[in-house]
DNA sequence: ATCTATTTATAAAC
DNA sequence: TGTTTATAAATAGAT
């Protein structure tokens, strides 16, 4: 039906391959249509062109359409991904019914049908599992002390601080004012000796003497002494 | 295209209709096919007659070219019978992870990641657990009990059946002597005595003082005494 | 896309 | 169903 006969074998231009695969494609849908309305007919047409452009037609939906032929010929296709997934979908539903219903057990919800035996067993489990939370919990509390006990030293060092920033603001007074008071001399060098004695980190000890050289101070450091201890002892 | 036009609209006549179909059904593969072929392109066309009857063509395989065209437009198929399952298999999948979670949880196997409370909440499960299981083992037990109970039960019973055995045979020996001696019958009535104070079902008493009462004689009474109450314990 | 000569499909009749 | 045949429809090739 053209100026010239063909024969059906591929276009090898592409061009006219392209041209009339337009025309025929248009062609086919339409006798589709009109063979589905003139003849009561569900027809499902699905055609990819080469360049992989995706053309339909179906006279009702084309998803009736795919699962009426699935399902008009599910010996052939019933082997296929779906009848794997349903099969996984059984499998999976078996492992969580099991699943459940141990968890049950566990619970002790369901306990009828079970002997002393498995009874027993499940109390093991059980006072087993206790027994690892319980570690659990206290490592839990020793970590929360220990954090405590790491902010109580923290205020200590704070405190500790203060007081030899103001003890070296007094030794600073006390050296400007001279050879004048030899008393209140003698008193700085007795805290002084406690501060030394204190087990801080050379670091600190080291920065903060820096500041001391700078300043002079008075009476806390005694109370340096005993926080600082407290810290060790934790 | 034939002896006269016609308008595309469904054709009433039974026949009629029949054989345009046949006449057109033929056409519409034959041009599918056509098409596939002169232009490169995956077609695939399915055709139910009014009658329910199938009638297909595709230019490589019907699985391949419904895979591609569900692919092709998942969003438009997505919600077909094997994505329904899918869904249910991801779902499925999801619980029978999140349980398995909570049961590694309950097993006190994988406790990292849980806080304090989630701790303190397991460990009341735990607890409430062991409570009914410790519970339901009691329950067993007392069962357990009761079934010991009933073996010495039986015990008893032997005993008994046989004193009354030796019993009776006494007492027929006594009686054959006639009243010439009175010594051996008082014996009789010591151990008798001794049975009457274990704790027997009074129905099971009640027939052996029956069989007693028919006959005066030898060995099967008491043997039935003891079969009848080891049955009846079960 | 549109045209048009020609092929092809098919309606009607058998 | 299959065949025939007149005619409608489709389309190959050119524009």
């Amino acid at each position: 039906m053209g100026r010239g006969k063909i024969v059906i074998r591929r276009i090898d231009n592409s061009t006219s391959r392209q041209v009339t695969f337009s025309k025929r494609r248009n062609g086919l849908l339409k006798k589709a249509k009109e063979l589905s309305i003139l003849c009561d007919a569900e027809v499902g047409l699905v055609v990819f062109s080469s360049t992989g452009r995706l053309y339909e037609f179906s006279s009702t939906n084309m998803k009736t359409v795919i699962d009426r032929y699935t399902n008009a010929k599910e010996e052939l296709l019933g082997g296929n991904a779906t009848s794997e997934i349903k099969r996984e979908a059984a499998s999976l539903r078996q492992q969580l019914h099991n699943l459940q219903e141990s968890h049950k057990q566990l619970m002790g919800e369901e306990l009828s049908g079970l002997g002393v035996r498995d009874l027993q067993g499940l109390e093991n489990r059980l006072e087993i599992s206790l027994r690892n939370i319980r570690m659990r919990k206290a490592n839990d509390d020793t970590g929360s002390l220990i954090h405590q006990e790491n902010v109580e030293l923290s205020r200590s060092l704070n405190v500790m601080s203060q007081q030899k920033l103001e003890l070296y603001n007094k030794l600073q007074a006390c050296e400007q004012r001279g050879a004048t008071d030899a008393n209140e001399s003698s008193s700085t060098p007795y805290s002084f000796r406690i501060i030394q004695n204190t087990n801080i980190p050379p670091s600190l000890e080291m920065s903060q003497s820096q500041q001391k050289e700078g300043e002079c101070n008075k009476t806390d450091a005694p109370e340096l002494g005993l926080s600082d201890s407290i810290a060790t002892k934790k």
